[in-house]
DNA sequence: TAGATTGTTAATCGATTAACAATC
DNA sequence: TAGATTGTTAATCGATTAACAATC
């Protein structure tokens, strides 16, 4: 079924979450795993994870399920984690040092590359083996080092700025942590992952 | 139709998205707003901003538009914003930092009150005005402050530890930012925000 | 009154789940 | 062979959107 299609946003949301579970397995050796097993796990029904991977390819064998390391290897080319993506990020605020720092995290191919900051004060200073640049070097270095996404850390009233930096400089898709939704051109790709949002609505289901 | 209904999680997603554009809107002095301003403004569908504020009550006027002032009241009241919800927050690291400090923007009445972490060396710390306390606090303090939600900013071999330890101790909610699904009763309500999930699924959309 | 915009019903669209033949 | 589990179709469920009478 590896047909052009358009495969539903929840469906690839899913997949990273796929993808972290069977890299804990790897670890633990495990040489196998059914749907019904990876559903326990993750809360999720095994006929919809059975669906999702099945949108990609036949990765699994009737009767025994799927091979951990095998189904890893084609998960990490559906979301193209099988070659190293490099990412910038503007804001060296606390935030913004925290996902820097957690770089070690991202193994799954995810690079950040460069860190930049409006502030004066805070350009030059090192974050985890990154020197912090000041805003005028973001397009040079971005189409330099081919950054392809970029994460924007920066208080929501320059987050739209720093949106239209990443768009002139090539970046293909955006990780924005303002509490504001951004506008960019509709080949950009946008994910807001705003935690006071979260928050927010946490709050409603408290009795 | 404020009557007793099941409403979906997409809803309830976006209340806090009307919230925080409301407010933009009353510090611009605007009186008034209608379904059609805000979806252009929030990249949605009028009529399902209509139809989500009309699950909690008649909130707008015909030929008008929804009162912006009126229309922030009743968001918060339908998320429970209307008083002051103590949360608590285990994890001292970058990230739990970063959180912590950004509680001057947790305005609508979220507090953290409480923060925590297992390493000695961070205990003691002060962050954001908030001493950092040893575990063994965590029950005793949970309880006499009323903390409502919980916050995880721990390593995900953790996580699950401190959820636990959360919903002992009375806890009604967790924001789970460990890359692990947690378990917890089916009374509690948990939240993952985790980030590396979202950057991978982003790098799907890449060319 | 004419124009605008709500609240709500009906229509559409899409996502999840159940069921089962195929097969390891 | 008997048991397990996939891939996939059909059934269900739920969410979004369109349309429009009511009314400010």
């Amino acid at each position: 079924m590896t047909k052009t299609m358009k495969i539903s946003e929840a469906v690839v949301r899913r997949l990273p979450v796929y993808l972290r579970f069977l890299n804990e397995l790897h670890k633990k050796n495990v040489q196998t795993v059914s749907s019904q097993d990876l559903g326990q796990k993750l809360d999720l029904n095994p006929a919809q994870i059975r669906k999702d991977l099945a949108y990609f390819g036949e990765f699994g064998k009737k009767g025994i399920g799927y091979d951990v390391d095998y189904l890893i290897e084609k998960i990490r080319q559906i979301l193209k984690l099988d070659k190293v993506i490099p990412v910038a990020l503007v804001g060296a605020g606390n935030l913004g040092r925290a996902l820097c720092n957690y770089n070690a995290y991202l193994k799954d191919n995810m690079k950040i590359v460069a860190v930049f900051d409006a502030l004066s004060n805070k350009v030059g200073e090192s974050i985890n083996n990154l020197k912090v640049k000041p805003m005028q070097e973001l397009c040079p270095t971005i189409k330099e080092l081919n950054v392809r996404i970029g994460i924007i850390t920066v208080p929501a009233a320059e987050a739209q700025s720093v949106a239209n930096q990443f768009v002139e400089s090539g970046v293909e898709a955006i990780l924005n942590f303002a509490p504001i939704i951004i506008k960019v051109p509709n080949e950009i790709r946008v994910h807001h992952a705003d935690f006071t949002t979260e928050l927010q609505s946490l709050a409603y289901y408290l009795d």
